[in-house]
DNA sequence: CAGTGAGCGAGCTTCCGCTTGACTT
């Protein structure tokens, strides 16, 4: 048995560590947390100092069992987690939960993997730092009190199930807040100008320095420009520099591989992972810019050898994230030597990223030169420029060019000037003026909304993508991707001496994967912004950061701190049981001209609705939103529209007809048959004609027949078809999987009858509309039968194991 | 892919941060 038990955080850890030290020591994983607060009680005793009641994670009992045994026997337990709050914690919950022996206990801790470093550690053994500990406690205590009490206060206000905290409910914000700037913004026009001039073997470009303001001006301008003479006035030259980028860090690296390789922010993790588990890069999340000394003289080897000495330079980059607590080195792979690796295309295109940037961090900055000239016309004082830059030098250029969120960045404007002298002569080809508008603020990405997060300080690496997960889980945040709108801008072009206007169009707003707040989105916001401000404030996290500090440094006791905060938190939670209005988030949208009622945009029971009347009205009604639509942003007309479906048509083989738009589109219901329609063929559900509709029907009706595999005469509504994902079986509306290994063509009618059954008996859960996970079909009065059913099984099935 | 939108009440939901697999679609 081996005399020495380290215990590191993760297993690949444990693997390379083991391979530095000798056979005397034995290296294990806790993987991440041992013990935690229980899932689905507060446990949190507030009157005797907030005391928490732990205990071991589910999933974590078998590897304490495991250690258990492995530390009774060790002669030393050597606890080598993570420097940092989160570090300290577990090694003081290991301590706790595996009942040490403090004598036999030593803390170490090491910032990077290298035989130098841990046989460093090994040498200066340290005592858990209880300080650091309760700071630790005081950060999961606050976020376990502020979402177990503000969650309930949603439940009762708005909907059940909601949630909100320290972290989810800023992130929301901070998209309301940008939807409400963009929705506010006031599009301008104006006018750009630009002149091309003829070199004879090159077209010399330059801009208008001023903006004009409207039509009559760019007008004015190009009847003055009309017969002028253009000159050069002016040639400046300047040199400039470029500096590369810090190394990666999780949220860089979630930026970048967003850009450039279009990874969401789980996918890069996912992707990221999989590297480091394979020895390929070191630990991928990370608030640290720092390279170990290692990587340091890695990079200038293969710089040197790669580029010359020259373009080496090796610097160390500082942190500019707050409260960044820097236990792991920047991203980086663990062989700079290795420039290519075999494995998934994703894995290899993500790696290749890793390495660029990392060798480019240490290389020579690039030299530039820029050149401004200035472009004199004869009728005015105003002038035009022409811009260029040339690398002198290209450093880290060489590798890697950081991208940029900004759109517009290329203008055509860059590049190397043609060769000028200054008062030269020029001859002019043609002036156009432009007219653009102002650009509203974008909307973020998830990657960019992790960059945000981690400004403000919210938020750690390991949290960032499972907190872009949730806020979209709980319907807060829609991704998607959303048409632009046509707009017209007007060209003006002076040619030959003559001025030529013409207008053209352009898609504006067009917006691929952004993140959108939902209505009900707003609506928690709102509400949460109201009655919780100081929560809700950006600042907020900050501001808890910095009292745990002073915990940690052993200069405030952590319930002191808890009981200030607490208290007048607690009293908050109360008041607004108490007395805040429901949040429907209503907004009067106009009266209906057929009624002279009132229409009324609201969260109802069951989402987003429409309302005609109001609420004390007798004869009022309703229209659910659909998907696509929000109460900010519908219009009267498009509510009212929605009043006039679903359109009865007519009659087809005794059964009726009508159109609608459902949850995946509009659609002709056929007695209980549904076929989608698509506007693209020219179908819509507000004009669609009865003749039309049931060609739709037969079209359907054939399609599906060409796919059908089997049927049987005594059970007319069940049929074994071919599907997009292989065959399956329909009967009644439900589709029931036909399992692995199963011939489709070679089932029995009692086989399929078996499988219908089975699929009724456990039907897989369905996500409505409206939010609301259930299990049965959406019947309301199935839904209300189920539910207590379902809750009295899962307290049998919670009892059960105990006898 | 319906129409539902009021209220009652039992019993449920919920946080953040540290780690991997084991799952399904």
């Amino acid at each position: 048995m081996s005399k020495n038990l380290v215990i590191v955080e993760s297993p690949a850890k444990a693997k390379t560590i083991e391979g530095y030290l000798g056979k005397d020591f034995v290296v294990k994983s806790s993987y991440g947390h041992v013990r935690d607060l229980p899932k689905n009680d507060l446990a949190i005793n507030v009157e005797r100092g907030f005391l928490p009641v732990y205990e071991i994670t589910e999933d974590k009992k078998a590897v304490v069992s495991e250690l258990k045994k492995l530390s009774d026997k060790a002669e030393v337990v050597w606890l080598a987690t993570d420097e940092d709050r989160e570090g300290e914690a577990i090694s003081w919950h290991l301590l706790e939960a595996l009942k040490l022996d403090v004598k036999k206990v030593k803390r170490i801790v090491f910032h990077e993997i290298t035989k130098k470093a841990i046989h460093k550690a090994i040498e200066n053994p340290r005592t858990v730092d209880i300080d650091l500990v309760n700071a630790q406690q005081a950060r999961r205590v606050l976020d376990r009190l502020v979402g177990f009490e503000l969650s309930p206060v949603l439940w009762k206000k708005v909907r059940p199930s909601l949630s909100a905290g320290r972290v989810q409910s800023v992130a929301v914000r901070i998209l309301v807040e940008r939807e409400r700037e963009i929705s506010h913004f006031k599009v301008a026009s104006f006018y750009n100008v630009r002149g091309f001039f003829d070199l004879g073997n090159a077209i010399l470009k330059a801009d208008l320095v001023r903006k004009l303001k409207d039509h009559e001006e760019a007008q004015s301008f190009l009847e003055k420009a009309n017969g002028a003479a253009f000159s050069i006035k002016d040639i400046e030259t300047k040199p400039a520099k470029r500096t590369p980028a810090a190394p990666f860090t999780t949220s860089t690296l979630q930026q970048e591989a967003g850009r450039k390789l279009g990874f969401s922010v789980a996918q890069t993790m996912t992707v990221a992972q999989r590297l480091y588990e394979s020895g390929k890069i070191t630990y991928m999340r990370t608030d640290s810019v720092n390279l170990s000394d290692f990587a340091l003289d890695a990079c200038k080897n293969e710089i040197s050898s790669s580029y010359g000495p020259n373009y080496s330079k090796t610097r160390q980059y500082t942190t500019k994230s707050k409260g960044a607590q820097e236990a792991h080195e920047a991203i980086r792979p663990t062989e700079m030597s290795v420039r290519e690796i075999s494995g998934e295309r994703n894995e290899q295109r993500l790696y290749d990223l890793i390495w660029k940037r990392t060798l480019a961090s240490q290389m020579a900055d690039a030299e530039l030169e820029k050149t401004t000239a200035t472009v004199a016309i004869s009728t005015t004082d105003d002038v035009m420029q022409a811009k260029g830059e040339v690398i002198r030098f290209d450093g880290f250029l060489k590798v890697y060019m950081e991208s940029s969120d900004d759109e517009e960045a290329d203008d055509g404007n860059s590049g190397m000037l043609p060769p000028i002298k200054v008062g030269q002569n020029l001859d002019m080809q043609e002036i156009v003026a432009t007219q653009r508008y102002t650009q509203k603020p974008s909307r973020y990405s998830e990657a960019a909304l992790v960059k945000k997060l981690e400004e403000l300080g919210i938020g750690r690496p390991s949290t960032y993508a499972p907190t872009i997960s949730t806020v979209q889980k709980r319907d807060y945040v829609v991704k998607e991707e959303r048409q632009g709108t046509e707009r017209v801008y007007e060209v003006l072009t002076l040619k030959k001496g003559s001025i030529h206007g013409e207008s053209k169009t352009e898609i504006t707003g067009a917006e691929k994967g952004k993140l959108y707040p939902t209505d009900i989105g707003i609506v928690v916001t709102d509400f949460l912004v109201e009655n919780f401000p100081n929560i809700l404030d950006y600042q907020f996290t900050a501001k808890v950061e910095e009292e745990f500090d002073t915990i940690a440094e052993g200069k405030l006791e952590w319930q002191e701190m808890m009981k200030r905060f607490y208290n007048p938190f607690h009293k908050t939670v109360a008041q607004t049981i108490e007395t805040a209005q429901r949040a429907t988030g209503e907004r009067e949208l106009g009266t209906d001209p057929a009624s002279g009622k009132p229409v009324i945009a609201r969260i109802g029971r069951f989402g987003p609705m429409i309302q005609i009347g109001a609420s004390d009205d007798e004869a009022k009604r309703f229209a659910s939103l659909r998907a696509d639509q929000s109460i900010g942003n519908i219009t009267l007309e498009e509510a009212l529209k929605l009043f006039e479906l679903p359109r009865t048509l007519g009659e087809y083989e005794g059964k009726p007809v009508s159109a609608a738009i459902g949850r995946f589109g509009p659609y002709i219901k056929h007695g209980s048959v549904f076929a989608s329609i698509k506007p693209k063929e020219g179908d819509d559900p507000y004009t669609i004609t009865f003749e039309r509709a049931v060609e739709v029907l037969q079209a359907k009706a054939l399609a599906e027949s060409q796919r059908l595999i089997k049927q049987w005469e005594s059970h007319p509504d069940i049929q074994v078809l071919n599907g997009r994902f292989g065959p399956y079986i329909k009967s009644g509306k439900d589709n029931v999987k036909i399992p692995k290994g199963k011939e489709a063509a070679a089932l029995t009618l009692e086989e399929v009858l078996d499988l219908v059954k089975e699929a009724e008996a456990n039907p897989s859960p369905k996500r409505g509309r409206f939010g609301k996970k259930t299990a049965e079909p959406t019947k309301a009065a199935a839904t209300k039968k189920a539910a207590p059913k379902k809750a009295a099984a899962k307290k049998a099935a919670k009892k059960s194991p105990k006898k």
